[in-house]
DNA sequence: CTTGAAAAGTGCAATGAGTCAACTTATTGC
DNA sequence: GCAATAAGTTGACTCATTGCACTTTTCAAG
């Protein structure tokens, strides 16, 4: 997770960073995102606005905090993924593995309404996905020797980083992510000719093909 | 195009909306999309800045004028498609036609390398697409007979509406265009088991490569 | 323990986008 | 012709974000 800050230096830097991150989610949680100015957030934190600014390069950053930590998590989901698994079941796995569970947190859930109330966040948080396109596009032809800059890897890369924006608001997220998982993976061609697959609260019913599925765990 | 404007009102409306967007357009073009502000284009077509956001939503809207005709467009193009053809072949022929003709067109072009090197731009006419995710989606389910909100119609829409900015940068626009279609169409697994892109060093890993492509003509 | 250079932080002013309210002017429908 | 209405104006205002000059803190080398 967050890393052993070393010196002083970096420690109070680090509490200061954090000190604004957290006025900055209470005042949203609390009066709206709309209704909270960037010199609020810096008074509560206790800092100047131009502080802030050198931590957080705008306003919808405060929100959105650990936005490293996904894209390596999701390139390594492709490198490190078991043997004989594809790439595609790899991210299918650590999709719902890693981000599903996380939104059903209650600290989350509020944070989630806030974000989907808020044009702005939505749409930060959408290009925060879509930003990592290029370089999990490289490590998927990488993986499999495609060329660097295949678009068909690109594209891959960017329909993958689509599905939190497309399985946001649904009620049962996780059929929604695994039936996109399935159109990505066997196209529109055959999903169309199989029975309506509602995501309903029920397990799936009856699916395309079924792939080295990984067992879910609990 | 521009319809019918009626009344003298009416079409002084419209006249100082095009002056407006005129304007604006030459004046980035001439000193690029940062260095021009809403005062100097308010100035520029003679009106106050209040008059300028009572036509547009924003600065970036002044550049991308005709946002609703792409949408009816898309959804005439399901909807009136020929007798016998699938909806995703009745997207790509107008992907095809509709979009990557104009694309060439000399006074497209510098339109172009305006807002491919203005990220504010190339966020905005990304966002301008995404929009029409939910018409798209539920016309193709209306279509189709799926149920309206049927998250694998949402995440199609959603992925065609991608290829334009998937395709923008590449040299060979058509290509990339037809590609990411076949992906979506017939998967990734029958893109990757069939060899379409120069391959690299490494052969595929492990993956059982029973491909069974289908035919397309060119 | 001193010192001096980075780093972290501050205060303040400026810019630029976008909004608001009160007002003027032109167009239209009757 | 006249009143309702829509377009446009003016000027002040909020707010995010940046730049600059300045002070404080931390660190490491002597």
């Amino acid at each position: 997770m967050t890393q052993i800050p070393v010196g002083r230096r970096e420690r109070k830097k680090a509490a200061t960073r954090q000190a604004i991150a957290d006025a900055a989610l209470r005042l949203f949680l609390e009066r709206g995102y709309d209704q909270v100015s960037i010199r609020d957030i810096a008074d509560a934190a206790d800092v100047s606005t131009t502080t802030l600014f050198k931590h957080f390069t705008g306003k919808e950053a405060l929100v959105f905090d650990q936005d490293q930590e996904n894209e390596t998590q999701l390139i390594a989901a492709v490198q490190q993924r078991a043997e004989g698994q594809s790439v595609l079941d790899a991210l299918r796995e650590h999709a719902l593995r890693a981000h599903l569970p996380i939104a059903l947190h209650p600290r989350a859930l509020e944070f989630n309404s806030l974000v989907e109330s808020t044009p702005a966040l939505r749409d930060y948080a959408e290009r925060m996905w879509t930003r990592h396109t290029n370089s999990l596009g490289t490590a998927i032809a990488d993986e499999l020797g495609f060329e660097r800059d295949d678009v068909a890897c690109v594209a891959l890369a960017r329909f993958i980083l689509q599905i939190p924006a497309l399985a946001r608001g649904r009620s049962d997220r996780r059929a929604a992510t695994e039936r996109i998982f399935d159109l990505i993976t066997y196209g529109w061609k055959t999903l169309e000719a199989s029975p309506r697959g509602k995501e309903a609260s029920e397990p799936a019913p009856a699916r395309s093909a079924s792939a080295n599925r990984v067992p879910k765990e609990d």
